[in-house]
DNA sequence: TCAATAGATTAGTGACAACTAATATCTCAA
DNA sequence: TTGAGATATTAGTTGTCACTAATCTATTGA
């Protein structure tokens, strides 16, 4: 008789598991820049077994969330992606609800959200973002989609490939991991930076940049360097 | 290798289920007041059939968190009860900050906050708490158990059982049916108002009360009254 | 061209948490 | 004291979503 379980219920649309909500964010962060989403990197990503993942993309293939033949990697059909892009709002609402009117810090904040987004309704998420002013980016950058399922798409470039001498605006912060996050913001690089690129050691070496307008130098790793993600400076 | 699942780790204790936190909670309420919880009242608070509850009150009886002889009731051991009591207060304190800083009314607030307590960590919900200054009553007036465990337990009476004559002073709204809230709502009837008792009918008949200060006067049905939970007022 | 290896899938299992159908127990009223 | 009806439990299924072990496929380097 009553249905029951699989998240009790937000609104329209057939009520997705917390699990298979995960799925499809997987495939859609792994899908994103072209390409399809094998299941090792599905598996790797959400820390499952290999054959755990290859079951369910079957099953999503199924629901048609998902297009995908054997063998070969997955992609999300229009309504998977719809669906993913749901949850991705929800995550990133709450990510920049949290960090603004509860006090927590950017780093701590994924964790947090990582729970709540499959326990929000979209009204308490409406809520949550008409008190922000339908802001457009959470703290790391990352662009939030609108209600109805659109998502902001500029390129970016990775700092590590940014040429030397461009002027450039820090605008999204690519990683999720605390320490790096932490480390990100004690030395002032966070979203909406502008920055020169002054110097690059050759064969993969660090990055140095200056701040503008204070002239401040800050010499960058390659590896972290691969996730400050830029856009040229306005003019 | 991977645990995963129950509700993916809040905080210290073992980590329980969602579906053993209504349990817990479903015993709590009805084993309030003295007695113990039937199978059949857990089965119809939490709208699931008599064979799941009586499988799953075994199963809580095996984790220590119940107390229960077979075709008796079922009572919370102190670990139980504790862990009852701390998801009372993550639902109590979430209908607190959503009908305080996200516009919810106290009659859909409910819905909400039973699916969110299940996913808010501890620090969300004492974030939550010291914004709203460490409360000690919800919207609806039950009291907001505290962090450690502990509850209020002061004796209310309903209005339908309160001398003709007293002075009250309206603590709790015992009801969570959207329709009747916003009826209580609607005519004035919440926690805090002060009232006397003017009249009452025979035979289960409706009370009256009058305002105080302002004198207004309203009929209550009995079921209504019966809700309603007053203790006398200060004098 | 072909074998080694990395990756994917199938097969079989287990925990959780619900269900229905069948059976057992309790309680109360005649 | 007994039997009817209410309540509780056992037995057997189901669906979801994980796991390991075993097998299959694809790619790529020799």
């Amino acid at each position: 008789m009553t249905v029951h379980h699989p998240a009790a219920s937000r609104q329209p649309g057939p009520v997705l598991s917390r699990s298979v909500e995960d799925y499809l964010k997987a495939v859609y962060h792994l899908s994103r820049h072209g390409g399809t989403a094998t299941t090792k990197d599905v598996a790797v990503r959400l820390g499952l077994a290999a054959p755990s993942v290859s079951m369910m993309l079957k099953r999503l293939t199924t629901l048609g969330l998902v297009k995908r033949a054997p063998y070969q990697g997955a992609q999300l059909t229009r309504e998977g992606r719809h669906a993913a892009l749901k949850t991705i709002r929800r995550h990133r609402v709450l990510e920049l609800y949290l960090t603004r009117y509860l006090g927590f810090d950017w780093d701590t904040v994924h964790a947090e959200a990582e729970r709540l987004e499959h326990a929000a309704s979209d009204l308490v998420i409406e809520r949550m973002a008409a008190t922000l002013g339908n802001p457009q980016y959470d703290p790391h950058g990352d662009p939030i989609p609108s209600a109805d399922g659109t998502i902001e798409d500029i390129d970016l470039i990775p700092l590590a490939s940014a040429p030397i001498g461009a002027d450039l605006e820090l605008r999204q912060v690519d990683t999720q991991d605390p320490d790096r996050l932490r480390f990100f913001a004690g030395h002032g690089l966070v979203p909406g930076l502008q920055l020169t690129v002054s110097d690059r050691q050759p064969f993969g070496g660090p990055t140095t940049v200056t701040f503008r307008p204070t002239g401040a130098r800050q010499v960058v790793g390659t590896e972290l360097a691969k996730v400050l993600l830029c856009r040229t400076a306005a003019a």
